[in-house]
DNA sequence: ACCTCTTACTACAAAAACTATAGCACGTGT
DNA sequence: ACACGTGCTATAGTTTTTGTAGTAAGAGGT
């Protein structure tokens, strides 16, 4: 993603803090006044902004309110189809699709489930919820994690002085002890989501007059 | 909910179309144009729907872009916290919430599940998403069902000729025969939504400036 | 020296939205 | 018969936002 200019970092934080107090975005005059700037400067910042990906802006014509709005990779959960080896960072990097809950977006990831594992709790092909910064408290934990340098799993958590030990709801799969340092925790479970309600919420966001 | 005049009627219709079609709301002047209608008398009938509860329609002062949508009750799926005795209708008449998932509306509710008849598959306090409308086609498709006058249950249905088998996921439940005629389905299961997801999208939608 | 990007401004034009006011038609109540 | 309110429509004028065009100065790279 391109750098931003002073002016037009400047300009992509007072909006986000405005979107995080009022829900809303602002008109561009009341915005360009709240800036100590001008209408137009403000409009050239936000047109370099779109440009740039970081905001969507479109101009409607005269006396029309235009289109103004993050994009769903800056504001939604992105949902990763599969955690392949390699970092989880990168993984989020093409997720795909992205769910727009907000209250929720830095901390959090979402995972659509292959296998069963977790069976009868967890489906496969249900979308489940992680906050990716914290670590387990509590014993018995949902997490997303993984062994050495596999795909990530999702498995009950219990910890002990020197291991982990790795539980499935279902089972039929085997309950394993791994040592501290080759486990990697992931993502702390949140919440799920199955069925058709997918496919109402990771809409793509489109734009119309 | 008080009656709707002719004109009224036709504003309200025309604007559920045009959100149904475009997804947002119209221009009050495009708008007015489209109804062959003009501006002032537009925004009149909107200010009698909105004191009707049909909109919210709040006008922001010259120049400034009014806000208007539907209330959440118009458009949001309501979440019933549990079904008692007595007609479907009535319990949606006071739903605990509303969940805003485009797409679905008229056709649909959800309820937060109490009991564990359908654990692990669906557990106490997930809220699973129905369809009012439709019959179960499959055997074995999960429903919301009432045997008799009792509270709703969730059960996998199968149909036999002369009666209807409700089966429990949960095997610490009983599997019962009901005659048709003592059954009612009152929704087809089409989803769920557990843990902190919720929080999320139940929030009471708010107008801001 | 030349070009591009960023930043900023002035002046003007178009559209939307609001206000005030007024004219009909159609009831209801007195 | 009359006044009154309600629903519906329309005209004219005001305010605000938004957009367009053009200008200009400074930073940085080629």
């Amino acid at each position: 993603m391109k750098p931003l200019s002073t002016m037009q970092e400047r300009v992509f934080n007072k909006l986000r803090d405005h979107k995080r107090r009022t829900g809303a975005l602002p008109d561009l005059s009341a915005f360009a006044r709240d800036m100590g700037m001008h209408y137009v400067s403000l409009k050239q910042h936000l047109e370099a902004l779109s440009k740039k990906g970081y905001v969507v802006f479109e101009s409607k014509g005269r006396g029309r309110s235009p289109i103004l709005d993050f994009p769903a990779e800056l504001t939604g959960i992105p949902v990763l189809g599969n955690i392949p080896a390699g970092p989880l960072s990168e993984a989020i990097m093409d997720a795909e699709s992205y769910l727009p809950l907000s209250g929720f977006h830095e901390d959090h990831f979402a995972l659509r489930v292959r296998g069963d594992s977790m069976a009868d709790l967890i489906q496969d092909g249900d979308v489940v919820l992680f906050n990716k910064r914290k670590q387990p408290e509590r014993s018995g934990q949902i997490c997303a994690v993984r062994v050495q340098e596999s795909e990530v799993t999702l498995k009950y958590l219990d910890k002990t002085p020197e291991s982990y030990i790795l539980r499935p709801h279902n089972p039929l799969y085997p309950t394993v002890e791994v040592p501290l340092n080759q486990v990697t925790v992931e993502g702390v479970y949140l919440g799920l989501l199955r069925g058709e309600v997918l496919a109402a919420l990771v809409q793509d966001r489109t734009y119309y007059s």
